[in-house]
RNA sequence: GGUACCGUGGCCGAGUGGCUUAGGCACUGGUCUGCAAAACCAGGUACAGCGGUUCGACUCCGCUCGGUACCUCCA
């Protein structure tokens, strides 16, 4: 929509930063690989939901009117460790005596949960694969018609040397289908793939197996990939703008389902692939058998046992330290989480906050002694090359030194630049970053002037220098989180 | 072993073929203050290693070392 700086996005399939450019503007059509909800949210489901999110808000921004689908995962995932061909849903209701539509709802519900607290916009449609058996099974046919599937054994299987014949196999993962095998070895008893890299779209269920649907096949619940091709296909046409979704999908998730789309409706599917990086913790990746598998709960409340029971967070961190953590890297690169780094970002979100919070009282002068438009165009030119939210961030802390000088008199702001300055804190900040002051709450007005007062009180001791006094409010406040800071105007005070 | 990506100062984390001292946190000195805190000003530490291309590379190429994800079934 702004031709004369256009926002750049790093596609995977062609492994460059290209322009946006949507196929039907201003409509955009965005899929992103939702949760599987079988577990507690973790920090692993927060990247992806950020990055997206990020780019869903900045997209609005731009003008486009955005449909956002993000699908929730609730039917056939097996364990790929123990109890070989058990749905790990139904696994889960069966140890916890429940229906497995109680399970995805019970999980599905905390993600929610947990997805507002970070503040992540809710999607326009959130398609649940069990609702859409039928769109699958349409879809496992259309393959079978076109001669790109087989039957085995009531299962139906993806040919995947043919696709590669006809249309090469591997473009996004770099993957070439000849080397992908080439050492393996013989030791699995996969008698019913014709190829090893063939990929289910219909498997034949178990007798034990709780979660299954009839199909012209047999009994059974669509291939992983299927749901995907199914509900982008339904919400978003044959044709879309972008899928997304975290890097450990692209191989074989985004593979498949490229497979899948381009023969059932008979041409490509998404223009724009995109990929956020995964996440460490104290430069391990996060899982289940390393002790480090942290929730997001565990994460507001602050505690986590690891193996041996040692509480692997010093503190709790609030959802706010979290996405702002999040978005001081770009979406690309890994980012590795631990008590020190995710401190200073704590540390440097307060102050970011407290800068817009002294921007609401700020005295305007006859002139500006910085360019405030510039950084409102550096912003800008940050998201537009490739989402760089941290280089967005770098400027916000540039009005923030901007906006503390100007309190302590060594700068100046005129009445408009004060409200450019609102302006661009709201824009960047708020709407687009997605970060909110937590501090603020229905009763703010009330604390304020019940703090006014006390201040007031203050004032009067220290006028009559009586520091006893004066210093026992100060003190009493630190106890209950309350920082008393004096000025050359008078006291101001904040949440620790 | 294959594929993709990465290795930046005490920590986190951007960036570019020849002014970014990016930015945050921590640290040091100063201003301010009854004392503090905050804020502001100033300061330091860097581009994993080794070669090559180039007038010049942290940025391009190769190799080495190290790291992350994915890689026979399944989602």
């Amino acid at each position: 929509m702004n031709t004369e700086n256009p926002l750049f996005i790093y596609n995977t399939l062609t492994r460059r930063k290209e322009v946006f450019e949507p196929l039907h503007a201003p409509f955009v059509g965005m899929y992103v690989c939702g949760p599987t909800v079988y577990g507690e949210p973790h920090l692993g489901h927060a990247r992806p939901a950020i990055v997206f999110d990020l780019l869903f808000r900045y997209l609005k921004f731009l003008g486009y009117k955005v449909r956002y689908v993000r699908n929730i995962t609730d039917v056939g995932h097996l364990e790929h460790d123990a109890d070989e061909g058990e749905d790990k849903i139904a696994k889960k209701a069966r140890i916890e005596q429940l229906e497995p539509m109680e399970v995805a709802q019970y999980y599905m519900d905390a993600y929610h949960d947990a997805m507002d607290k970070l503040n992540v916009l809710r999607p326009s449609i959130e398609p649940r694969a069990s609702g859409h058996i039928i769109e699958q099974i349409e879809i496992v046919r259309q393959i079978l018609d076109k001669g790109y599937a087989y039957i085995s054994e009531g299962s139906v299987y993806f040919d995947v040397p043919k696709f590669d014949h006809d249309f090469g196999y591997g473009k996004l993962s770099g993957r070439v289908l000849e080397e992908l095998f080439a050492n393996t070895r013989t030791l699995d008893g996969q008698e019913e793939k014709h190829h090893p890299a063939d990929f289910a779209l219909w498997k034949k269920a178990a007798p034990e197996h709780i979660m299954r649907w009839p199909s012209p096949w047999s009994d059974g619940f669509p291939g992983w990939h299927v749901e995907c091709s199914a509900m982008s296909t339904k919400y978003l046409g044959k044709q879309f703008d972008i899928h997304g979704g975290g890097m450990d999908l692209m191989f074989p998730h985004h593979e498949s389902e490229i497979c899948q789309s381009r023969i059932a409706n008979g041409e490509p599917s998404a223009k724009y692939w995109i990929h956020n990086n995964m996440i460490t913790i104290n430069g391990q990746k996060m899982g289940k058998s390393l002790g480090n598998f942290i929730t997001l709960n565990e994460f507001f409340n602050g505690s986590h046992k690891d193996k041996e029971g040692k509480e692997m967070l010093e503190q709790p961190y609030s959802p706010m330290t979290i996405r702002f953590f999040i978005l001081q890297a770009h979406y690309r690169s890994t980012v590795d989480f631990s008590n020190e780094a995710l401190q200073s970002a704590q540390k440097g979100f307060d102050k970011l906050m407290q800068a817009y919070r002294t921007l609401q009282g700020l005295k305007p002068s006859g002139s500006d002694s910085a360019d405030v438009e510039s950084i409102y165009q550096k912003c800008l030119e940050a998201m537009n090359d490739d989402l760089n939210s941290a280089m967005v961030i770098a400027e916000l802390f540039e009005l923030t030194k901007l906006i503390n000088s100007v309190k302590d008199g060594h700068a100046t702001l005129t009445e408009a630049g004060i409200r450019r300055c609102r302006e661009i804190f709201q824009t960047f900040a708020f709407d687009i970053l997605g970060l909110k002051d937590e501090s603020a709450s229905d009763h703010q007005e009330v604390i304020n002037q019940l703090m006014q007062m006390v201040l007031n009180i203050r004032q009067k001791a220290k006028n009559e220098k009586n520091w006893a006094v004066s210093d026992q409010i100060r003190d009493q406040l630190q106890e209950i989180g309350i920082a008393v800071k004096d000025g050359k105007e008078g006291a101001t005070w904040e949440f620790k």
